[in-house]
DNA sequence: CAGTGAGCGAGCTTCCGCTTGACTT
């Protein structure tokens, strides 16, 4: 029996709550929400006013029987959990389903976790915000209804099991507009000159100055003659400019900018940057990693200030307040940082070590004084011609936070080198060693990794921190989406180069387009992007949610009635939900390829039952013959592949001959190429054998690496029973039954020794299998495996070819 | 596991946001 109840969301806050608080305050946690709208029928009773049906969650019933009976014997509850919409609404769920009396019901809030914050929200208690709370239950149910009511007109209009919703359908447009502007983006290119002069200073030291042409010249005629004008020239520098500049250190992280970082310098994924920071959040080392909030408590200031004047000295402190930008940011935590600022390591795997590292240094160096730079732009005259070139340099005249931390970006080609410039005077005379002209060619714009996607979300107040990793694994998930790297393509570029008053031309080899870990739409994603924004196009819309968080927030401050603005939504949505199900087509993404040169008959390609296709004839009435199938093959896609690559599609599947009498065949399946013989399948190796140009020999080897390896992985057969075996799998020995596998004990050293008996005792024995729920994975055509070798992944890896040297006189 | 792509059709799939484990066929 306690006096007091404290109820928070997480388990970690609970724990150290309670060391603030005296014995007479016990604190327990929701674990989040208790209770969300039942799945059956909505949810929700429309005709009804939209009447809610909340259950509590399956995996919650546990913790809400605890709280029940510990809040009946309470003599107060304190219900702390966050202050924001969601936060209001788990504690009026709680004081709900807890049945909790208004009299011995306090509702409390605090914005860091500190004695003072806590006691001195336990002095100024307060009740629930119901108008909040309905702010809550509008947006709610205005997700459920755009969820439920859309994805199944996509199981009858596109594909079963398909799913939409206003956060990730948005997501997944985002994705395929920016593939489409890839996709019809043509490259134009320009060339580039660059020139390095020498200067000898008064002791007789030479130094180097580069420099570049502002102006950039579209064709190589013109480039030529800007070359040959420099023939002979002389150069003076012609003007110097000094400017100061100041550069600040970025805000401390939210979890937005916590995963582009960490992508960005750790390369994780963002899920795997907020799995790490959990771990570090309940070991105590940093505050909650779920945030909007770039504001620091007074206490994290002061330590602060501490640590860096004892680190770096006085100058390089500038205590700093934050405000958030971002749209909808609701701030019920702090920014993310070290608990403890003085300390500089934590122990733990390497990842943790790394993720803390940064975190530290972010927030220390965002309370660090402004960076001192001076630029200097150096004009340099050509006797022959009116241009001039620019030499630029920047100096740190003090370092500032930056000698702790930088922030990086996204911008692949921003590696600008920061050149030292020498020392010189106007109307100096340099020395040219060569005046260099190189083709670049215009950049296309970059795909989204997972973190610039969770960026742009952001930018436009879509989903929330605790979302954002979820929203990217489920888009991933249902196949609207692909994490790849991708090789780049060779592409041949021309330099020209004035040497000595000649001009070498070469032409060079680059690497270009070469992506890792990008996200790319899959063909199912184009589809269903361009079918809801066809019939949904408010839903679709990338400012539809700032327009309902617009409403939400009047229902916040009571100004407007929750039914009434869902009302005023649902009815047309319903409408043209109800209209779109009877009117609109079947979205198949259908293109019309051209017609087959053998039988002319059309070539066509379509999304199917199992995805992508190709298709060769129609199934016209009065046409005996049936249309033949394809799939498309990994790296094809709808919308980009031509005739004659399905064509070759219909080339399969090819006899090769025969091997022991019987047919030796090569197709390609849902797992990808191979090779059928007597009723076996082989695959055929990636990267090595091509369906189409494979020969009898080489399938036969495959046939017989595939006997020996089902030799192996077969351990033990039983008379009694054909369909229980023991077999040897990935994972190690394991039996099979009847379609279903189950797991050896550990302590089993050799397997073969079970028996029949031994085996239905392990099988009965086993936990009763999940439901299917997390096995359902996206075709498996698009699993491309994300290996890459390193080499491939580096922009521009310049190699000589050829070297044609046509200098001119 | 494996060449499917109509036919007959039951029953299922699905949202966003708040939390942490359980457990990798």
């Amino acid at each position: 029996m306690v006096e007091n109840l404290v109820i928070v969301e997480s388990p970690a806050k609970a724990k150290t709550i309670e060391k603030f608080l005296g014995d007479s305050f016990l604190v327990k946690s929701s674990f989040g929400h208790i209770r969300d709208l039942d799945k059956k029928d909505f949810g929700i009773d429309i005709k009804n006013n939209f009447t809610p049906k909340y259950i509590v969650s399956t995996d919650k019933k546990k913790v809400v029987t605890e709280l029940k009976k510990l809040a009946k014997e309470a003599e107060t509850v304190w219900i702390a959990s966050d202050e924001d919409r969601e936060g209001e609404a788990i504690a009026w769920h709680l004081f709900e389903e807890l049945k909790l009396k208004k009299e011995k019901t306090k509702r409390i809030v605090f914005h860091e976790i500190t004695k003072d914050a806590i006691l001195n929200a336990v002095e100024n208690p307060r009740q629930i915000d119901d108008n909040l709370v309905n702010a809550q239950q509008a947006r709610r149910i205005l997700d459920r209804l755009v969820g439920f009511e859309i994805s199944p007109v996509l199981w009858k209009k596109v594909k079963p099991s398909l799913s939409a919703g206003r956060v990730q359908s948005v997501a997944v447009r985002l994705i395929v507009e920016r593939e489409r502007e890839i996709i019809s983006f043509e490259s134009e290119s320009f060339f580039k000159v660059i020139a390095q002069f020498t200067i000898t200073d008064e002791k007789g030291v030479e130094k180097t100055l580069k420099a570049e042409l502002p102006k950039r010249f579209s064709t190589k005629e013109e480039t030529l003659d800007f070359l040959t004008s420099c023939k002979n020239a002389e150069y003076h520098i012609d003007d110097i400019v000094k400017k100061p500049s100041l550069r600040k250190p970025a805000a401390p992280f939210t979890t937005s900018t916590l995963q582009q970082e960490a992508s960005r310098k750790l390369g994780f994924s963002v899920s795997q940057t907020m799995t790490v920071a959990q771990r570090l959040y309940e070991a105590g080392n940093i505050t909650y990693m779920r945030t909007d909030s770039v504001n620091l408590s007074e206490t994290a200031l002061n330590t602060a200030k501490e640590e860096i004047t004892r680190l770096h000295g006085a100058d390089y402190v500038k205590i700093r307040k934050y405000s958030t930008k971002s749209k909808g940011a609701q701030e019920a935590h702090e920014a993310i940082r070290p608990t403890y600022l003085n300390k500089h390591k934590v122990e733990g795997e390497s990842n943790e070590k790394r993720l803390y590292d940064l975190i530290w240094k972010r927030t220390i160096a965002s309370q660090m004084s402004d960076a001192k730079l001076e630029k200097t732009n150096i004009k340099i005259n050509i006797s022959t011609n009116e241009e001039k070139f620019v030499a630029t340099g920047e100096m740190i005249k003090f370092e500032g936070f930056l000698k702790v931390y930088l922030e990086s970006t996204d911008d692949e080609e921003q590696k600008q080198e920061q050149s030292l410039l020498p020392q010189v005077n106007v109307g100096d005379k340099l020395e040219s060693e060569f005046v260099k002209a190189v083709q670049n060619f215009t950049h296309r714009p970059p795909r989204f990794t997972e973190a610039s996607l969770v960026k742009k979300l952001e930018d436009l107040g879509i989903g929330r921190p605790s979302t954002y990793a979820p929203t990217i694994t489920t888009v991933q998930n249902r196949g609207y989406v692909v994490k790849e790297s991708r090789d780049g393509v060779q592409r041949q570029y021309e330099v020209l180069n004035l040497i000595d008053d000649a001009i070498e031309e070469e032409t060079l080899i680059q690497n270009t387009g070469a992506e890792n870990k990008k996200l790319f739409p899959s063909d199912i994603g184009m589809v269903v992007t361009d079918f809801l924004i066809k019939h949904f196009s408010n839903i679709m819309n990338y400012n539809f949610t700032a327009e309902v968080e617009k409403e939400f927030d009047e229902i916040a401050v009571g100004k407007m009635v929750w039914q009434e603005m869902i009302g005023k939504f649902y009815h047309p949505f319903h409408a043209n939900v109800e209209k779109t199900l009877e009117e609109s087509e079947r979205e198949t993404g259908e293109r019309i390829l051209g017609n087959d040169p053998k039988t002319g008959k059309v070539i066509l390609v379509r999304i199917g039952r199992y995805g992508p296709m190709a298709q060769l004839g129609e199934s016209a009435e009065g046409d005996e013959e049936k249309p033949k199938f394809a799939s498309l093959r990994t790296g094809q896609h709808l919308e980009t592949i031509t005739l004659e690559e399905a064509i070759d599609l219909f080339k399969l599947p090819r006899d090769l001959g025969l091997y022991e009498d019987k047919k030796v065949v090569v197709a390609i399946g849902r797992f990808g190429p191979y090779v059928r013989h007597d009723g076996k399948f082989a695959s055929l190796h990636k990267d090595v054998d091509d369906p189409m140009t494979i020969d009898l020999e080489r399938a036969i080897v495959l046939v017989e690496e595939k006997r020996e390896k089902d030799r192996l992985k077969h351990i033990k057969s039983f008379e009694e029973d054909a369909e229980l075996q023991i077999l040897n799998g990935r994972w190690g020995p394991y039996i099979s039954y009847q379609k279903e596998n189950y797991r050896l004990a550990k302590d089993i050293e050799d397997p073969k020794t079970l028996s029949y008996e031994d085996c239905l005792k392990i099988i009965k024995s086993a936990p009763k299998k999940k439901t299917s729920k997390v096995a359902k994975k996206a075709p498996a055509k698009k699993k491309a495996p994300a290996k890459k070798k390193a080499t491939t992944t580096k922009k521009k890896t310049t190699t000589a070819k050829k070297k044609t040297s046509t200098a001119k006189k």
